[in-house]
RNA sequence: GGUGCGGUAGUUCAGUCGGUUAGAAUAUCGGCCUGUCACGCCGAGGGUCGCGGGUUCGAGUCCCGUCCGCACCGCCA
């Protein structure tokens, strides 16, 4: 056998045993006297020693080794005198007695360590080295478990999995596509598939009833940093369904991922109206692991002479808890943050609610005691807290707010990313009635398009949502 | 297509008002080291300051152009 066991298995009751692995040279301690390696595979890593009493040409050969060498080493498992509780094989190690070197390696370009010096560009470029790090190979397993979890979940729904054709028509959705040439028919295209949309519903129009695919999606539009032109998505369609049904079947889906993979009970499933994620966020996909909710102060602070507030449109802010500390510095950057061009703000205005109950702001001169207070009693804010204003235009200040608002959740350490709560935002407004928005609807969000009726493809399938 | 920020050692970055030989960390290499696990200590090598032009006695630094990257807007959802 090539190896015997892998890099991530090895346990105190091996102890004794002979054994062969293979792997890749994550680092070299060498302390003199003697050698420590550790050696690394898909499923862990296993401490190799070499010392004293290794033969001298296995040691030797050791010594030659260096990041990313890839061996196959044969030794007896023994207990470790000093012991590492941070690694599941940390009790023990394998004395060496045989080494064969698979493949030398160049020194890679950037460290392959969980935290690695490298760079996007760089680690880009070696993606082959990139994913030879844990992080990066987590996140692959992670997805693989999703979707075979998924698979399982929905199969025990009555959903059927279907692949549908990956060469298309170019069907109307908005984003451009993708186009393929056709050597059949000269001058012609296929289009790559934007959502398998068209094709599902024709599933539902024979009859499936329930259908779902893990599949690829194309869009030829200019990227973001959560956004690129080639992604997968988990699509369903369900016959003879409301809204409700909809929202219930997937909140179970969403529940089974997260108990399944993770271990975690989902109990809050809350729903929310887009107007109130908008006006209370700042965003159609708030995140509501905490409060520090968008206020909107416009009637109360306009008319009194302070022109920057008259003259906008929406004047609002968040209240910040444990923050009326800041300093002259942390206020000026944080001015400058909301200035930036993507936030978009002209300026900030704060006002500290000290924990000596007394207020400072930065509008003094415009405003009395008694008017601030009444600014503080609408964010219900308490000594100690910040209130951060913006004005401007309302669609745009509120998109500002809601980013500001993120940015102090970040500093105020509110956004642990291994805290999860999930969220509906139902009830989208209706948009400009044009051709695009009313088949953006009829493709994405036939439920609250307001006449399904007037788009054709949704006439070739009365029984779908 | 637009706005902004960036490009300096293998890598991640600092570099003040334009001024001596461009630095740090990490990586690499060498020496010492028998229980390390981010090993430690000592030492060394490593630079087309993205590219081109200009201003200046003098440019990593200022100006113009250009290429590349990132973020955002448009676009998309």
């Amino acid at each position: 056998m090539y190896r015997t066991h892998t890099c991530g298995e090895i346990r105190i009751n091996h102890q004794g045993s002979v054994v062969t692995l293979a792997g890749w040279v994550q680092r070299v301690r060498n302390l003199g006297g003697m050698t420590f390696i550790d050696l690394r595979d898909r499923y862990g890593i296993t401490q190799l020693v070499f010392d004293e009493k290794t033969e001298q040409s296995v040691a030797e050969l050791g010594n030659q080794l260096g990041r990313e060498y890839v061996v196959q080493a044969t030794g007896t498992v023994r207990e470790r005198s000093s012991k590492n509780k941070n690694i599941a094989t940390g009790e023990v190690e394998l004395a060496v007695t045989a080494l064969n070197i698979l493949n030398s390696s160049e020194t890679p370009p950037f460290t392959i360590e969980d935290e690695s010096d490298g760079g996007d560009e760089i680690r880009m470029k070696y993606r082959y080295l990139d994913l030879r790090r844990a992080p990066v190979r987590d996140t692959l397993i992670l997805r693989s478990k999703m979707a075979f979890a998924t698979r399982s979940y929905l199969d025990s729904k009555d959903f059927i999995e279907t692949e549908t054709p990956v060469l298309i028509k170019s069907t109307p959705e908005g984003a451009r596509d993708f186009v393929v040439p056709s050597r059949m028919n000269p001058g012609e295209f296929y289009a790559l598939p934007q959502s398998p949309q068209s094709l599902k519903q024709l599933l539902m129009v024979a009859g499936f009833d329930r259908y779902y695919q893990i599949v690829k999606c194309f869009r030829d539009e200019d990227l973001r940093a959560d956004r690129q032109p080639e992604f997968t998505q988990i699509d369903c369609e369900m016959s003879f369904v409301e809204q409700e049904d909809v929202l219930n079947m997937f909140e179970g889906l969403t529940k089974y991922l997260f108990k399944e993979i993770k271990g975690i009970d989902i109990t809050e499933f809350p729903r929310m109206p887009y107007s109130e994620a908008m006006e209370s966020y700042g965003s159609d996909k708030p995140d509501i692991r905490f409060g520090m909710k968008i206020k909107d102060l416009t009637t109360l602070v306009k008319g009194k002479g302070f022109s920057v507030f008259d003259d906008a449109e929406f004047i609002g802010g968040i209240c910040a808890e444990g923050c009326s500390e800041y300093t002259r510095k942390q206020l000026d950057a944080l001015t400058e943050w909301v200035k930036r061009p993507q936030i978009g703000a002209k300026g900030l205005v704060y006002v500290k609610v000290n924990t000596d109950g007394t207020i400072k702001s930065s509008v003094d001169k415009f405003y009395s005691a008694e008017e601030l207070q009444q600014w503080v009693d609408v964010f219900g804010a308490k000594p100690g807290n910040l209130l951060l204003i913006l004005s401007g235009v309302k669609e745009k200040m509120l998109k500002a707010i809601g980013d500001m608002r993120l940015e102090m959740a970040n500093q105020l350490g509110l956004r642990d990313k291994n805290v999860f709560q999930p969220l509906w935002v139902v009830d989208f407004p209706l948009l400009e009635w044009d051709e695009d928005t009313a088949r953006f609807y009829a493709m994405h969000h036939p439920f609250t398009a307001p006449k399904p009726e007037d788009i054709a493809l949704l006439e070739t399938n009365p029984g779908a949502v």
